[in-house]
DNA sequence: AACACAAGCAACCGCATTTGT
DNA sequence: GACAAATGCGGTTGCTTGTGT
């Protein structure tokens, strides 16, 4: 049996958000019926989304055009994901409340399919969660805190490193479509080093994915990876505002932001805030990311392939993605498509 | 089985911003 | 430009559900 309500929410409302105060009727409030849904859902259907209060004047619905608007948003917006945050989606939520404070709305836009008040209430339950344990409110508080961007800009950036050297691109072979899908190696695990002649960066050994790749000659084989590779992480070099849309947060840039708050906080407090230990983060990205991405090989890659090998067999080599031959976009993708083992 | 508590979540409120007149 | 309405956002509340005793 539902508990009596506290608050008057079945009760009279005042159609809020702008709404004339002059209108106030008699306006349904708390948990939607599914009848109620089903003239939302018809409403949406036949009009669009938009004109909120347009549709309790036309279908009777007794409901603010704000509530409605909510109800929609939050549960039958199209693409939705209803099921829980995977932890990839958690590391991005920690890394992009480091960047952007409370800015739900702002932190959804990176997140496919989820709203903001997800967002938030995830992230209000983990604040919960830590202040029950005794823990700073905030996860990435009670250190010395400065916004990641501009820590980025007085630092070097971090390096990933990728060994030992193996076969050149050069090696390649054609093979047919494997069936197939990207898979994490067994053989080479992650694991944090100081990266050689990069001062105090912290430094990766990532691991390699088997994933399918296809240039203007089909899908081919690599060999067996991974090569020698230490480079800047591309999105050092091409980093986008974070507020732009139009700039998804890839693995690059999330891998990039993992490696400043672990330089920021240290590696400690990062793996108790996510309950995980870097390595098994840094394998959530590249698995999350590698795993949703088309990785096409460029015919740059290709075709300067002994460029390519002579840059993989000298770790102090640097190099540009004029040098290597690949367009920026191709660039980044670099650091794990080297590593990739191809059927 | 009954109860207490915690956790998750949906929905509301107030304010800010945007849009329309 | 001024005003009102509509929309969007972030903080908060309180209901529902799960879990432990």
């Amino acid at each position: 049996m539902r508990p009596p309500l506290k608050k008057e929410r079945a009760s009279t409302a005042v159609a809020g958000g702008g709404a004339s105060a002059t209108t106030q009727q008699l306006l349904k409030r708390g948990p939607w019926t599914p009848a109620e849904d089903t003239i939302l859902k018809e409403y949406v259907r036949k009009h669009g989304e938009g004109n909120w209060n347009v549709l309790q004047k036309i279908s009777g619905l007794q409901r603010t055009g704000k509530s409605c608007r909510l109800r929609w948003v939050n549960n039958f917006r199209p693409n939705l994901k209803k099921e829980s945050f995977s932890p990839y989606e958690e590391v991005l939520i920690l890394l992009l409340h480091d960047e952007l404070g409370n800015k739900w709305a702002q932190i959804a836009k990176h997140l496919p399919g989820r709203t903001d008040n997800e967002i938030k209430n995830y992230w209000n339950t983990l604040i919960n969660r830590r202040k029950r344990a005794g823990l700073p409110m905030c996860p990435l508080e009670n250190q010395q805190h400065m916004p990641l961007m501009s820590h980025r800009q007085e630092q070097n950036a971090p390096y990933i490193a990728i060994s030992p050297p193996a076969l050149k691109p050069s090696q390649a072979t054609l093979s047919s479509f494997p069936s197939t899908m990207p898979q994490l190696s067994e053989n080479q695990g992650v694991s944090i080093r100081q990266c050689p002649n990069r001062g105090n960066n912290i430094s990766f050994q990532l691991p390699y994915f088997t994933y399918p790749v296809q240039n203007c000659l089909g899908y081919f084989d690599l060999g067996p990876p991974p090569y020698a590779v230490t480079k800047e992480l591309p999105s050092s070099q091409f980093s986008s505002n974070f507020g732009d849309e139009k700039m998804p947060h890839g693995s690059s840039r999330l891998l990039d932001d993992l490696l400043q708050v672990i330089d920021l906080y240290g590696i400690e407090v990062i793996e108790e805030t996510l309950k995980a230990d870097v390595p098994t983060l840094v394998d959530m990205i590249l698995r999350e990311t590698t795993a949703s991405t088309s990785l096409t090989v460029l015919p740059g890659w290709y075709n300067h392939s002994s460029s390519v090998g002579e840059f993989l067999n000298d770790p102090l080599a640097v190099i540009t993605d004029k040098e290597i031959g690949i367009d920026v976009q191709q660039l980044e993708w670099m650091p794990y498509m080297a590593p990739v083992e191809f059927y």
